[in-house]
DNA sequence: CCGTATCCGCATGGATACTG
DNA sequence: CAGTATCCATGCGGATACGG
């Protein structure tokens, strides 16, 4: 998608002619768009959190998923890990600072969704017309 | 993730125990992590374009996607979509009102981003230390 | 020009079992 | 408790070919 790089323009977004991977856009929205990621940052919106309970409080999500989704936030300075030498050995997870800005964007969209969800609903079903039933 | 339904309360964001596929925050959520679809609105932004003609700027998608992500951006009512019946055939794709509030979210987002990305670049390039090469 | 239909490789992600 | 390793089903998405 390829944003400007530096400058603020006019216009809202520019974009490139093609797909761009390396575009800081697109690397944000891949994270958003992380079904795995944003629940977890939600979760932890609360305050640090250990593995097993943030597994316990997602509930739908794997072993293999959390940890997964819990080192690419930790590498990309979202979350911060914790290990504490305790007998079983504890680990709490947080927020970051630079994480806020992303729930505050999260925010913006719930903001939104609440909104405008239902004419989003509202033009599904006027689209699917009246003949749904497959069998 | 299920937000808080109706009434914006203190908190910013709400959630319930599990992974909840119907939340509202969830559908926009999955519109906005879908890579073509972001691209095609993108590119309508600046008016109307016909189909083989998005599929040109954009460049990277196949007819399929674009087919599939058109289809299901008009099914939400985000994108309209007019024939005229010329000698060839010609098929114009714009976007519908609601469509503008999601570009908005996404010009978030793209500020947000180029604020931070170094940010969350650099944090990568530390974590991953120096030992990426590989071969 | 505007699509739909089919085939198929590849990555995502769940379930399970095992380790520090 | 906090993970890692492995196996495997499913589905996304590209390439190709054909229809309106």
């Amino acid at each position: 998608m390829t944003i400007s790089p530096s400058p603020a323009p006019p216009q809202p977004i520019r974009m490139g002619d093609a797909y761009d991977p390396d575009c800081p856009t697109r690397q944000v929205l891949d994270r958003i768009g992380d079904k795995w990621a944003v629940l977890v940052l939600l979760t932890l919106t609360d305050g640090p959190v250990r593995f097993n309970d943030l597994r316990r409080r997602i509930g739908a999500i794997s072993q293999k998923m959390l940890s997964q989704t819990l080192k690419s936030l930790e590498r990309d300075g979202l979350v911060s890990r914790a290990a504490f030498a305790t007998v079983p050995v504890t680990v709490e997870y947080a927020l970051t600072p630079l994480a806020g800005g992303l729930i505050g964007i999260l925010d913006q969209i719930a903001r939104w969704a609440e909104h405008h969800v239902g004419d989003i609903m509202a033009s599904r079903r006027a689209h699917d017309g009246n003949a749904p039933l497959p069998a």
